[in-house]
DNA sequence: ACCTGAACACCGTTCAAGT
DNA sequence: ACCTGAACACCGTTCAAGT
């Protein structure tokens, strides 16, 4: 608090009268990089090809990750406050690409394959920034692979 | 510090003489948790078909984290210390399903196998635990269809 | 050797007072 | 209304002293 306040020019004290306490100023932060990620996905390329469009998206989402690494722990916080405005600005980033899953899975199933290929971008992105990956080299190839890999397999469960 | 001396039986000075700070008693903690998630895989059932193994493995994965889920969200801390033998530990943990992965894709192709399911479990599970999924019904039936539709992806993809 | 109380440093938080 | 210094609570850490 001491240091986000001396930042903003102000003392720890003043920030008391905007958030009650810590957690509410860390959940207005996590709020912003949620509204961040999600422009960074909009701003992805798009294409006819879902599957084209989604790797896109992938894409955007590692590299936000990569460039905001504290944020970017921030949001999937286990210990962090789970707050309404965090739920909606979550939501409003996983709209982005809902629709290239429906192109590529079906209405019915877009949910379902949203929830396979975005755990495993979370999973990647934070396994990669907690160093969890013995070998660096091959990454960038395991990524790639791993979303191809993914949206092919949606696309062969879910369509038929 | 004080909370763990006292509930050792001892003050918290004293864990000075075992570990030289927080952080280290924290990796000291993680290490362990990483063999029990190692023993909780080499534990869940396995068959001649790898995707069943590797399908048991992955559910055994999940129960860990949700039985242990402060000590799962410590394993992957991206702000936790490195060390030595965290990597040793989490090394070993992945050894357990490797032999699987050879199985369903050969020798050449096994790490980067294991590099798509497995971000895929950790983050499933980190999301559930940070309480990431709007609608909590269908969580067992997403999981269930990611780890299939994952496995099969991977036999495809790289069986060829 | 191992443990401890006392003390220190740091930081989130409260509050009375200043403008 | 908004900001602040002073004070408090809490907790990680150090250290001199006890056994």
């Amino acid at each position: 608090m001491t240091d986000v306040a001396v930042a903003v020019g102000i003392r720890a004290p003043s920030l008391y009268s905007r958030f009650s306490d810590r957690d509410e100023l860390v959940a207005a932060v996590e709020v912003e990089y949620w509204r961040s990620l999600a422009r960074a996905l909009a701003r992805a390329p798009r294409s006819n090809d879902p599957i084209r469009t989604l790797t896109m998206q992938a894409r955007a989402y590692r590299s936000f990750a990569k460039a905001n690494p504290r944020g970017y722990a921030l949001i999937y916080d286990a210990s962090a406050e789970r707050t309404e405005d965090g739920a909606r600005a979550r939501a409003a980033a996983v709209a982005v690409s809902i629709p290239s899953f429906v192109a590529l899975v079906g209405e019915r199933d877009a949910l379902m394959a949203a929830r396979v290929l975005t755990p495993f971008l979370h999973g990647f992105v934070s396994m990669e920034l907690a160093g969890a990956f013995r070998l660096g080299p091959g990454l960038d190839e395991a990524f790639e692979r791993g979303v191809a890999t993914i949206l092919a397999g949606l696309r062969v469960t879910f369509r038929e």
